[in-house]
DNA sequence: CAGCAGATTGACT
DNA sequence: GTCAATCTGCTGC
């Protein structure tokens, strides 16, 4: 089942980070269904963490977004080719979000591979600029609801062992002095 | 307004 | 291991 509005609103970020491995990412672009597990996340916990886009309460058009209540779809322009894939948390104008690193495909590989063009499976959605790519995400879908039918997550009751999830600094956030080494990393390998 | 660095990836030495 | 690709936004002239 589609994950509702009362997940994305509550208000610890770090939480819905961890509870997101193993959930399932569904696209559907132009007609076409594709899905994948999610096995890798990390928490951008706002105002307060300096690795943010919004640290300090900057508010740029790219950043809008992530202002906007819990259940959004953040995705931006990172290194002017790669398109990364947020879900933004809690209420409006506190801007949570995580980002999703990594993903498992499951559903619509054949379309994955045409997108992806010259990936191989084991590199088909291993990095936050890949699975965006191999999903179809892009920047124009930044700012869209969750809760619609072009973009949702959902629980299909995959159970992860908890002594599995893996936990550690953020990766590519140095700039980000002591927050960067704040456990903020989920992962799972399956 | 120019310069630079960034939540990255893939191709090449 | 090194490096280019190329858009957004911050910093400083």
């Amino acid at each position: 089942m589609k994950l509702s509005t009362d997940f994305y609103l509550q208000p610890d970020v770090v939480k819905i980070s961890k509870d997101l491995l193993g959930k399932v990412l569904y696209t559907k672009i132009n007609g076409i269904v594709t899905s994948a597990i999610i096995t890798e996340t990390e928490a951008y916990a706002g105002v307060t963490d300096k690795a943010s886009h919004a640290y300090g309460g900057r508010r740029t058009k790219r950043t809008e977004t992530m202002y906007q209540i819990g259940g959004t779809a953040y995705v931006y322009l990172c290194y002017g080719i790669h398109h990364l894939f947020n879900v933004v948390t809690n209420q409006a104008n506190i801007p949570h979000a995580v980002l999703i690193r990594a993903v498992k495909p499951l559903e619509g590989t054949e379309t994955m591979f045409l997108r992806r063009k010259k990936a191989d499976l084991n590199r088909l959605t291993t990095g936050p600029g890949t699975l965006s790519q191999a999903l179809g995400i892009g920047v124009q879908h930044s700012g869209i609801s969750l809760l619609k039918d072009k973009i949702w997550i959902e629980d299909q009751g995959i159970q992860i062992n908890p002594q599995k999830i893996q936990m550690g600094p953020r990766i590519g956030v140095d700039y980000a002095a002591e927050d960067a080494l704040l456990p903020y990393r989920f992962y799972v390998h399956m």
